[in-house]
DNA sequence: TCGTTACATTCGTTTCCACGAATATATTCT
DNA sequence: AGAATATATTCGTGGAAACGAATGTAACGA
């Protein structure tokens, strides 16, 4: 099954990566946080019940990729979507899956919000549904 | 980064196995060409230039995710889609890794039509554009 | 300045999966 | 029935990427 090393330079290998890059777990639910909200990383550790080493992995992924951007902010470092696009995308996938937009939605909010930055608990952060 | 592993039964494993089952060379061109037409494995074989077993691996793949479905037709079998919303997800892909319509449209037509099977070369078979 | 918080990066390991080769099965032809 | 064609499946291996741990860096506070 010799996939030709081009084939990783043309078209077909352009889409397949990208594809691969999102086709993981805490990947989706990053995205699909990042979808409702920028948020920093200590948030997005709080929502997946991930580390922060772990975290950090996958958004140097998606940045790399240019699918989301960081601006720091005092400590603290947010990261917001450069491509919303991919969000339908993960949609698209999730009606496929068989996965409801209700359960999708729920991906993005799941763990009762304990994160403890300070955007998050006390009030005088920005755009923060917590 | 630790990946649960109920992760993996819960909508966002759902949906990133999905994603990285598409997330493939071989996998992105397969189901290219089917979108236009249905096609034999030998078919295949000749447009993306990979060897049989290959491709029927991939073909297993994909209809054990219920994507693509078989049916013999004399030594020949037949895949066509089963999930035609899943080109809907490559072409968004395509235009967020910057492949232009035009070029996603080549990948299926791509090598010069050589396939030898009864169906691509006399015109006794079905809709084949060979 | 020192410590602490928040995040990034590197490194070594392990796991997973595509790949190649070999073999098995089904169908037609002679 | 036997041979040839078309496809499927199994098995072993290599390479890539996720993972965990450790360490590095930047910003703020005391």
């Amino acid at each position: 099954m010799e996939t030709n090393v081009t084939n990783l330079e043309q078209p077909e290998g352009h889409i397949s990566r990208l594809l691969a890059l999102i086709g993981q777990p805490a990947r989706v639910q990053i995205l699909l946080v990042l979808a409702h909200e920028e948020a920093c990383v200590c948030h997005l550790e709080t929502v997946t019940g991930m580390r922060q080493a772990g975290i950090s992995q996958h958004l140097m992924a998606l940045r790399k990729a240019g699918l989301v951007a960081p601006h720091r902010s005092g400590r603290n470092v947010f990261y917001r979507l450069e491509r919303p696009e991919i969000i339908s995308i993960l949609q698209q996938a999730a009606a496929l899956a068989g996965v409801t937009p209700a359960k999708l939605a729920d991906l993005a909010r799941r763990p009762v919000c304990g994160c403890p930055c300070p955007q998050c608990n006390p009030g005088k952060g920005p755009n923060f549904a917590c």
